[in-house]
DNA sequence: TGGTGTACATAGCAAAATTGTATGGGATGA
DNA sequence: TCATCCCATACAATTTTGCTATGTACACCA
């Protein structure tokens, strides 16, 4: 039923030598064991392998075809433990990022990636970009196994564990031939008669609120005209001159023509980007990639 | 020691269901059976596999890259054995032919080979085109499995069987703008001032000695002024004005520029090529192939 | 032609590996 | 705290594998 490793190798054997007895010399056993695994394993396949004459034994067609099979099977066997072994080690292996679309060519992230890539070449990376919303849910899924992600504050008792990573601020994204742009806003509540642009609030409900409650309290209700997926399409529109928007400072390393950054005296808020992940997720890669990205900080 | 398939399926089965009661259910054995195989197979590997959790057991990194290599071991395993069986059966499998040079193009060579193909796409050939006698050779040491070649009278309890393929005849071959062309001549002693260039003895011993001793029977001491190794170096030397050969009339279909065949009337050898393989050869390729290529003529 | 040696197959028993049953221990949830 | 679920352990039962002795077929040689 099953195909034997043993058996495989004791056939291989026997096919080298051309010889039942030499070949169970070398296996140190005795002939008629090899004799009745050769049966057992012809049996199982189908088909004899070897042709029997008075001077040992010759492979058949089938036989050259299962020999070559045969020794494939015995090498990729091995080969399997031992990338088994590599990977428990975290020699090699593969680790899959979700990271918030603004970060995704942070200087520091891939400068991460690259030390990882130099001491471990056999690790491989996959790298999802995409809004806050959807990232964490994908490492609780295990789709993914860390995140840059802005959580909120995590129980310590949950299934992510996090590590502070940078905090960043807000500021305000205005076209250059504005207004905005000639007369600089002061304080948030001086925007109430502006044209602003956001983000849709399901792809990140929790930044979402946390911003538009930041600006109700500074006395800002932003007139909403324009709803973006991601911050880039945001920032799209912000360069088509359809209003002003608020972006994580790291945006300024790719900002889009025609768009320029103003801070804004009460436009505070600091967003705390986390790496997290799920505390039960064993991989060995993880740590590795804690310690690179964020230092030795103690765990949030 | 050894990989048992038998190990793999269980611990497959495990990861496929995320639980040793399942598995066992599943696998219609004992659960404590499952966790020794799955013991014993984590310590063949040397490395943990499975973390156990009070709701089951998941896949550690190193068990998520066995996994892999364990599904894909047992395919191949089941694979090794169909392909042995369709070997057996003739469905596929490798034929490798040696053949005289001139004979390498040759319309019924090609038409076999073709046909052979549409009947059996599982077939994979190998061609060598050689010389008379080393094509012998690698038929006797296995290299080949079968030939098309002069071979000469065989002994019945040899171990090569053949059967005849063509009787080839010999024509004179010389250049255009000689003057064996202008005068072409009627018998071979007509030859004996000529410049003769003949292929190298060693090369085919046996047609070369044929060739000769011919000659002598009429008349003709040939001066050999060069030597090539094939049919077609010595072809080319005679294109190139060197002299003159003797060719098999086959060679007719793949002339160089400038060559042309001239028919002498006592030069009568009659060249008979065999298609020829060892006895002890059990593939079940090569009756079809000599049913293909000789039709159902008595083996020689 | 019959003996002799070599090589694989078979038989019966012993050793080892595998499986089943009964039971224990740790985590989870009411 | 108790019931439950799930995997681990212990030991007996069964199956598989291996060893020794012997049989059979074939080639080689006198």
């Amino acid at each position: 039923m099953y195909t034997n490793g043993r058996r495989l190798h004791y056939f291989v054997t026997i096919a080298d030598l051309g010889s039942l007895g030499r070949a169970a010399q070398t296996l140190h056993i005795a002939q008629p064991a090899l004799s009745r695994q050769l049966r057992l394993l012809e049996e199982s396949v189908g088909v004899p392998l070897l042709d029997r004459n008075a001077r040992g034994v010759t492979l058949t067609p089938a036989g050259h075809s299962y020999y070559a099979s045969a020794r494939r099977l015995l090498d990729d066997a091995v080969l399997a433990s031992a990338r088994a072994v590599r990977t428990a080690r975290g020699e090699v292996g593969h680790l899959g990022l979700g990271i918030l679309e603004i970060y995704a060519w942070h200087e520091s992230v891939l400068r991460a990636l690259q030390t990882y890539r130099q001491q471990s070449p056999g690790i491989t990376f996959t790298i999802e970009a995409m809004l806050s919303g959807a990232v964490t849910q994908r490492v609780l899924d295990g789709h993914i196994d860390m995140a840059l992600a802005y959580t909120g504050p995590l129980a310590d008792d949950g299934p992510l564990a996090a590590v502070p990573w940078i905090e960043d601020t807000y500021l305000l994204a205005v076209h250059e031939d504005s207004g905005l742009s000639r007369r600089p806003p002061r304080r948030l509540a001086d925007l109430n008669d502006e044209d602003f642009i956001l983000f849709r609030r399901d792809r990140s409900p929790r930044l979402h609120d946390l911003l538009i409650h930041h600006f109700h309290q500074h006395g800002l209700t932003p007139r909403i005209v324009q709803e973006g997926t991601t911050h880039y399409t945001v920032l799209g529109l912000v360069a088509a001159g359809l209003g002003c928007t608020v972006t994580p400072a790291s945006a300024k390393r790719r900002l889009p023509p025609g768009v320029k950054l103003v801070a804004v005296s009460d436009l505070d808020v600091r967003m705390p980007i986390n790496l997290v992940w799920r505390k039960d997720n064993p991989s060995p890669l993880i740590p590795r990639f804690v310690d690179l990205l964020c230092g030795d900080r103690p765990p949030a």
